[in-house]
DNA sequence: GGCTGCGCACATT
DNA sequence: AATGTGCGCAGCC
């Protein structure tokens, strides 16, 4: 009952705060929807936390400290940075395959990395792993365990209890960025999850100290997406190269399966060009750095589980191969296989697979569509395109874009490979 | 005391 | 240079 319900509260109250040029924390956040609607400050944080991780609320780190926003709005405006909607439906999926359950998890929600992309190059695995490093609740741990010397946080009244969101809310860092430690912020809060995120991040792009590296619009969090590989970068990426063409339970494995889609998906958006508008900020971003890192051939696409695709650009070039031959006619047993594995993995998307999906791919707004009408992978095979315009009331223009970039390309992978079989 | 509006400086692209 | 963000303060209830 509550989920959209809450969705749209928290949306609300995301917006209303930015329109009062009030700073969409949690505090304020869980504060607001407490005064408007009486929900209790757990359940609020809760329920953003699922929006997060479903994409539609970002979790930002903004002049050194948290901030909300809403992905919806966020999206047009931003170009690169915003990885965090790729991030988080990695992670989301990541999640949900695990649990199965369609917003159910509850697992903290990191946001955005900022990673630069350019970073990537160098140092992609360092870069992507340690950020892994705590997640919120790791975060939070790690302050509240050691340096909280004053918790005097803002927050600390704040009626918000959730632990791994308050941790988020906590850091407000003196980074640098701000001269002194405000009035809310606990001056002794020196080395915010934040700070320490981002530091760690890049231990060679920036120093600690610098303002810089600790601060800006960095999608700080994150990293628990795609855990796995956060935890082994290197390991992950090997194995997911290595493992790439036996993939076939890739179902179970988040990363896998987005993989699949993802490379379907830049295929489809270099072929069409997608308005950068519509796409996700990073999604563009990532497909010029993707295309660069290795002559044009690998394409790293928007989707869902990014983390894991950055990883593996390699496999990537391979997918991105085998998609062309398939698209344009075939090219081996390795295409086949490839596409089998996507079809697959279509069939079994669920609902949250679909709406991560469309959300990574730059529709967050039409991806609440899909999972009000419960749209899973099967479901999503069976659409036409009026079902597309019209059954989802959503707007004209991203129905179209939606029906004709993806759902009917991947209706057509899926069945091409059908055909195959 | 809490909420809201907003000028303005700063951050980011 | 343009635009987004949010601190800090004043006004209102």
């Amino acid at each position: 009952m509550s989920e959209s319900k809450y969705r749209e509260w928290i949306l609300d109250t995301i917006d209303s705060l930015r329109s009062r040029k009030a700073r969409p924390d949690l505090e304020r956040i869980c504060r607001m929807v407490r005064r408007r609607h009486g929900s209790e400050p757990d359940r609020t944080c809760a329920e953003l936390e699922k929006l997060i991780q479903e994409q539609t609320v970002l979790k930002v780190n903004y002049k050194g400290s948290i901030s909300y926003r809403n992905a919806a709005k966020v999206q047009r405006r931003s170009r690169k940075k915003y990885d965090v909607t790729l991030t988080m439906a990695a992670r989301r999926s990541a999640v949900e395959e695990a649990s199965h359950s369609d917003l159910s998890n509850g697992d903290s929600a990191l946001g955005p990395v900022d990673q630069d992309e350019e970073d990537l190059e160098a140092d992609t695995s360092v870069a992507m792993d340690t950020d892994s490093n705590a997640d919120e609740e790791g975060a939070d741990e790690s302050r509240d365990g050691q340096d909280r010397p004053s918790p005097g946080r803002t927050f600390e009244d704040a009626p918000v209890r959730c632990a791994s969101v308050r941790a988020v809310s906590a850091p407000c860092s003196p980074s640098g960025t701000r001269p002194g430690p405000g009035p809310g912020c606990s001056p002794g809060s020196g080395l915010d999850c934040v700070s320490l995120q981002r530091a760690a991040e890049r231990p060679s792009s920036l120093p600690p100290s610098s303002p810089r590296a600790l601060t800006h619009n960095d999608w700080a969090y994150d990293s628990a997406v795609c855990p796995v590989e956060r935890q082994n970068p290197g390991m992950q990426r090997d194995k997911a190269a290595a493992t790439k063409p036996t993939v076939h339970s890739v179902t179970t494995s988040p990363c896998a399966l987005k993989n699949n889609v993802k490379k379907e998906v830049g295929d489809k958006l270099e072929d069409s060009s997608l308005s950068s508008d519509q796409l996700v900020p990073d999604y563009g971003a990532r497909l010029e750095e993707t295309k660069n890192i290795s002559d044009g051939r690998t394409q790293a696409l928007p989707l869902p589980s990014d983390n894991c695709t950055f990883k593996k650009k390699i496999d990537m070039s391979s997918f991105t191969e085998a998609e062309d031959g398939m698209l344009n006619g075939g090219k081996g047993d390795e295409v086949s296989m490839k596409k089998e594995n996507m079809s697959q993995n279509l069939l079994q998307w669920t609902v949250a697979d679909v709406a991560s999906y469309f959300s990574a791919a730059g529709f967050p707004e039409q991806a609440v569509a899909f999972r009000t009408q419960e749209i899973d992978g099967k479901s999503l095979l069976l659409m036409q395109r009026s079902d597309v315009l019209t059954g989802l009331s959503i707007r004209l223009g991203p129905a179209l874009k939606i029906y004709e970039r993806h759902i009917k390309v991947l209706q057509r992978t899926h069945f091409l490979e059908y055909e195959d079989l």
